[in-house]
Order: structure tokens, then C-alpha cells, then sequence
RNA sequence: GGUCGCGUAGCUCAGCUGGAUAGAGCAUCUGCCUUCUAAGCAGACGGUCACAGGUUCGAAUCCUGUCGCGAUCACCA
């Protein structure tokens, strides 16, 4: 990495020249500003009071002293504070070639890192996925590849939340009101129907507590008294203790679910190493916590409930069994990290793509495994990410503001065949070709759209922005890798030149330093958990390749040599572009 | 109320461990398709970086306080 060796280079003139020792680490050295000529700069600022002397001059002496014992600085230039160096274009052809020489450029060395799992998707099997499944998946998905880039060992799994009163009322409505509608009978999606009794449970539970409060109870009284709550309580209970119809139900809907799911995960383009159900995991939840109990580490109340004092932390007190003996969420997850701790022993951290409104839950999670004794549990990241809200505001289920994942996919595809029906570029390409690529195009635009912003903060999804192909988009990336494509099909035979005959100009210097930084990038996103810093490299790196390509020709250059020097450029932003998308799990057509 | 996060152009967002005249995209306006794909390029317009202090050669960035917005503090998940 030439930044290090330039660090290193300047605290040895610092040494020489002002007779002061510096680390390496101490020189800053920063891209250069596009307002300037040159590659990279060093901050002289700091070095001011060691050489006594002005900006300028401190600048000019470092200049001077690099200049000449750097073959890779061609000139230098000062500012202020400031040493602009300039490298020569030798060094960047040489960097081309070696860059484009690697398979793989851009990944550290395979597994050289340690295994880490990343939980996303958790979702519940009442409804169907919405919007905000969607960041988090893409977002956990996206992160796994990236760390897999970075030399990590992963495992990508899956929470499924399977249990709790809410599929119990899915399961009452389906009952009460679903006289045997199954998805075939009705013709869609298994999460679909069993949202849809959801959703009636909701209406029907209000009517009646609308109903009783009328007749003078109070809310949380006609809340209670709800004939149809009542119901879904008991069924919970039943299923609890396994009654085999109830049981049955649940699992004949949650096979429904599934199905539904798959169907969704499959369009997106993600996938699963293992599984972990909580109908399952609450069981080893549940012994660990009576276990802590017996060592102390849990204290149990005269009710017969369980609770985890955190107070000394500055945390609250935790319930973790309820008095009858049932699990909570918090169990449930305890479960969850042990069995996969036991499932990968080898795990050097586990991550967990939640949403930020659960970073207390979090909290409190890894410091119970802390005070359980696991070591791992000091390795747990919460990659908590932001909302995504709507131009009106929040989503909310109850008040019917969701977006669904299908429908949001399906409403990409269609505008991506419209708009690009309309372009007309697509002549003598076969119709499933075209089918293919209206979906890669749609499910870049929103892959984009969802990972472009750092992951931490809330976005907002506006449909007409979010369907926008020009710009900072997906499209906009995809369409410049296909355009590459189109020059190299042009051109036969190895992209062979004499890199003594190529003399860079500043289109060129920019992209060769943006191919340069790709690996960093790479490795800063990896360390980041932000697929947003990968997202505005390779935009940036589009930008500058575009600014290029309008400007130099490339199948027309004045010579061979030029010709094919460029071509190679040009190849090499191709190929990060696809890697880099790859890594967001955007696929890149060839044409478009 | 306690804790955490956020506040940058009309809108959506970048801005790395403090560094040059704070950057993109969208929107608005002006040019550029008889040489490689115009889903593009070149340019114009647009900012009191919420506010007030502090730290220093230098602050959007670090610290303190104020205001505004959000999340969370469940025997829901």
C-alpha cells in the first residue's frame, strides 16, 4: 500500500531533514482534493513546529526530500500547508496491471480471519415481510459477504420467530372465520393468508372491545374480557402444553409461512446456512436460566418468576420466566446464542441484524450471557440499523401504511420493463433474457436505494425517488458496467501495450486512485458493518470512469498501445464494479 | 423523567481517526447524441453544517450546555 510506504518515506525526511523522530502513523496523509494536482497530500501543518519554519518551506524541503528518493513521485506541489505528490504514470499502469492480474482483487486471503454468524431476517410468522424486512435483509446479507471479502469465515442464520400469542391469533381468526381457506383454495402466498386472519383478528378484537365499552367496562377491562383474546390466550396455553389439534394448526400454518417466505428470500436473492426456530430454542432458555438460578446468577421471586438484577450494571431488572413457567423473548435469545455457540464452537463473534429500537434488548442480552460466564459473549455485535419511514410518516401494520416486500419488488421489476421498454435498447435480445434483466435492474434500484445509507441512521423510502434509474442508483452503476462490456466486446485479442508509451491525464489519475483504494474500502466497510461505504465508492468510482469515457475514446484512440491501455482501464472498473456490487448482492448485466 | 441516537442545499444523503474554497444525487436552468450504449457528460443556481459556548495553528467533525425530532425504559416479540 503506497500510503504506508509514503508515511514511512516522510518520518524518515522528517528525520533527516529536521532531526526529530515521528512514527509513521503520526504523518496524515489524505487524498488530494480534486481542486489540486496530485494523488495524495501530506499535512504539513503538524510538522511545522519541528522544522521551525513555514508551511511553505516545511512542505517544499519534504517535497524536495520525497521527490528524490521516490521513484513513484513524479512532481510535488505546495499549498499552504499542505505537500501535494503527484506519482508517476508508470506507478499507476504498474498498479493496473498487477491490479487486473489478481483473480480476486479487492479480498483478503480466504478464512484468514475468524468465523462470525450474522443473524438476520428474524422474522415473525404472523405476516408477511414488509419494507423493513427488507433493509434488514439485505442489510445482513450484504454485510456477510463483505466480512466473507474481508477473509472472514461466515455463517448466515436465521431467527424465526415461530411462537407467541401472535400466531395464536392468526390461528383463532383462521378458525373462527377461515372455514378451511388454505393458499391454494385462495389462490396466494401462505404468509399472505395467514396475515390476512391476522389482520381480522385485529378488526374483530376491537369490535368487541368497542362493544364492552359502549356498555360502560373500561378499556383495559373490555380488553380483557375480549371473547376472542380469551381464545387466543387459551390457545397459547394449549400449545404450550402440545395439544395435538392446536399443535396440528400451528404447524400446518407455519408450513404455510414458510412456503411464503421462501418464495420471497428466493427473489431476493438471499439464503440461509441454518435455521434456529424459537419454538425450539426457548426449551434450552429455559434450562439455562433455572440453571443460573441454582448458581445464583438469576434470583427468583415468591410469585415463582425469574428475574435477572442488572441494577448494578445501571441496567433495570430482567424478567426471564414468567411466574407459570413460560419463556419471554429475552430467554428465548439466550437459547438462541448458546445453541449456536454450540453449533459453531469455533465462532469468533456473532452478529445480530436488529433494528436500533431494540439496542437495550441487546444490551441487556450480552451482559446476562456475560454474567452466565460464556466468554463469546464479550464478541456479540448488535449491527443495529435505522427505521425506514414513509413520506406520511411511520409504517404502521394496524393502520394498513406497510409496504410489502412482494409488491415493492414486483412494482421495481414493472417500472424497470417500463422504463427501459421505452429506451428501446434491448433489440434482438431473447424475452426471458429481457424478463431476467428487468428483474436485476429492478432489484438494483432497490438494493441500492435501501443500502446506500448508512445502515445506523433512519431513512426515508419514497417511492418515486427509490424507482428513480438515474443518479445516485443502482441503474445508473449497472448501466456503466454494461457500457464497458459493450466497448470490450469490440475490441479482439489481449489487452497487451508498452506502459512506457502511456502518459496519464487527470481523468486517468483519478480512476487509477480510486482502483487503488478499492481493497481499503473493502476492508473499512468489513471494519464499519456499512455496506453504504462500499455503495458511494463504487458511485464515485462510476462517476469518475464516466467522466473518463466521455471524454477519451477508447476504441478509437490514436494509438494501439493507448487503445488497449484504456480498454484495460476500463476492464478494471468493470471488474470491481461487479465485485463491488456483488458484495451488496447486486448482480451487474452485461448489457442493459 | 432516565438512557441512547439524530439535526449538513428546497428534498434525499456523503463528509474516514479535526485540515485546503463543506460535496453528491434529485428538482430548476444552459450546452452536448452522423466515433465506443445520452439510464450519460460538461456547466449554472442553491449552505449561518440546529443554536450558544469551549479546546487549537485549524472544528460540520472533539467537549459542555440549550432547543427540536426519534427510539427505548413490557410478565409483546
Amino acid at each position: 500500500m503506497i500510503e504506508n510506504y509514503l508515511a514511512a518515506m516522510c518520518a524518515e525526511g522528517v528525520k533527516a531533514l529536521f532531526d526529530v523522530e515521528v512514527s509513521p502513523e503520526d504523518i496524515q496523509v489524505q487524498p488530494t482534493r480534486k481542486d489540486f494536482d496530485g494523488e495524495l497530500t501530506i499535512v504539513t501543518f503538524p510538522l511545522v513546529r519541528f522544522a521551525k519554519k513555514s508551511p511553505e518551506e516545511t512542505g517544499s524541503a519534504l517535497g524536495e526530500y520525497l521527490q528524490s528518493r521516490m521513484t513513484e513521485v513524479a512532481s510535488y506541489g505546495v499549498v499552504k500547508g499542505f505537500l501535494n505528490l503527484t506519482f508517476t504514470s508508470r506507478f499507476w499502469v504498474e498498479n493496473l496491471l498487477s491490479a487486473s492480474r489478481k483473480e480476486d482483487y479487492g479480498f483478503a486471503e480466504k478464512d484468514s480471519k475468524g468465523l462470525v454468524t450474522v443473524e438476520y431476517a428474524s422474522p415473525n410468522t404472523n405476516k408477511p415481510l414488509h419494507l423493513g424486512h427488507l433493509r434488514n435483509i439485505f442489510l445482513g446479507y450484504s454485510v456477510s459477504e463483505i466480512l466473507k471479502a474481508a477473509g472472514h469465515g461466515v455463517k448466515k442464520v436465521q431467527i424465526i420467530n415461530d411462537r407467541g400469542i401472535h400466531i395464536c391469533k392468526s390461528m383463532v381468526a383462521w378458525k373462527k372465520f377461515g372455514e378451511g381457506e388454505t393458499p391454494q383454495s385462495a389462490g396466494i402466498k401462505g404468509d399472505k393468508l395467514v396475515g390476512k386472519y391476522y389482520v381480522l383478528f385485529d378488526q374483530q378484537f376491537k369490535k368487541e372491545v368497542a362493544e364492552r365499552v359502549k356498555e360502560g367496562m373500561s378499556q383495559e377491562e373490555a380488553e380483557l374480557a375480549s371473547p376472542i383474546m380469551q381464545e387466543a390466550r387459551e390457545t397459547l396455553l394449549k400449545w404450550e402444553e402440545k395439544e395435538p389439534e392446536v399443535y396440528a394448526l400451528w404447524e400446518k400454518m407455519n408450513a404455510w409461512v414458510y412456503l411464503g417466505f421462501d418464495k420471497t428470500y428466493d427473489r431476493m436473492g438471499v439464503d440461509f446456512d441454518k435455521l434456529y426456530y424459537e419454538s425450539v430454542t426457548w426449551i434450552t432458555g429455559k434450562a439455562v436460566v433455572l440453571k443460573g438460578v441454582e448458581d445464583g446468577v438469576f434470583n427468583q421471586r415468591e410469585d415463582g418468576s425469574i428475574w435477572a438484577d442488572l441494577t448494578a450494571d445501571g441496567l433495570d431488572e430482567k424478567l426471564l420466566l414468567r411466574k407459570d413457567g413460560t419463556t419471554v423473548y429475552m430467554t428465548q435469545d439466550i437459547g438462541t446464542a448458546i445453541l449456536r455457540y454450540q453449533d459453531f464452537p469455533e465462532v469468533t463473534e456473532m452478529v445480530y441484524t436488529v433494528g436500533n429500537e431494540q439496542e437495550y434488548h441487546f444490551k441487556v442480552l450480552f451482559l446476562i450471557l456475560q454474567k452466565l460466564g460464556y466468554e463469546w459473549a464479550n464478541n456479540c455485535y448488535h449491527l443495529s440499523y435505522g427505521m425506514v419511514e414513509l413520506p406520511e410518516g411511520k409504517m404502521k401494520s394496524r393502520e394498513g401504511t406497510v409496504v410489502d416486500a412482494d409488491d415493492i419488488m414486483q412494482t421495481m421489476a414493472d417500472t424497470a420493463k417500463e422504463l427501459t421498454e421505452e429506451l428501446g435498447k434491448l433489440e434482438g435480445i431473447e424475452k426471458a433474457e429481457k424478463e431476467r434483466l428487468y428483474e436485476s435492474i429492478g432489484m438494483a434500484a432497490l438494493k441500492y436505494f435501501l443500502l446506500k445509507v448508512d445502515p445506523k441512521k433512519n431513512m426515508l423510502f419514497d417511492p418515486k425517488e427509490s424507482i428513480d434509474f438515474n443518479g445516485h442508483t443502482g441503474p445508473f452503476i449497472q448501466y456503466a458496467h454494461a457500457r464497458i462490456q459493450s466497448v470490450l466486446r469490440n475490441i479482439e485479442g489481449a489487452l497487451e501495450f508498452d506502459s512506457e508509451k502511456i502518459l496519464l491525464d487527470q481523468y486517468e489519475r483519478q480512476l487509477h486512485f480510486k482502483i487503488h483504494s478499492f481493497p481499503k474500502t473493502v476492508e473499512a466497510a468489513a471494519a464499519d458493518y456499512s455496506p453504504a461505504l462500499l455503495a458511494n465508492y463504487t458511485f464515485d468510482l462510476v462517476k469518475d470512469f464516466n467522466s473518463f469515457y466521455q471524454n477519451s475514446s477508447i476504441l478509437h484512440a490514436e494509438t494501439e498501445d493507448l487503445k488497449n491501455y484504456r480498454a484495460l482501464l476500463a476492464k478494471q472498473v468493470g471488474e470491481i464494479i461487479k465485485t463491488s456490487m456483488a458484495l451488496m448482492g447486486i448482480e451487474v448485466p452485461d448489457r442493459m
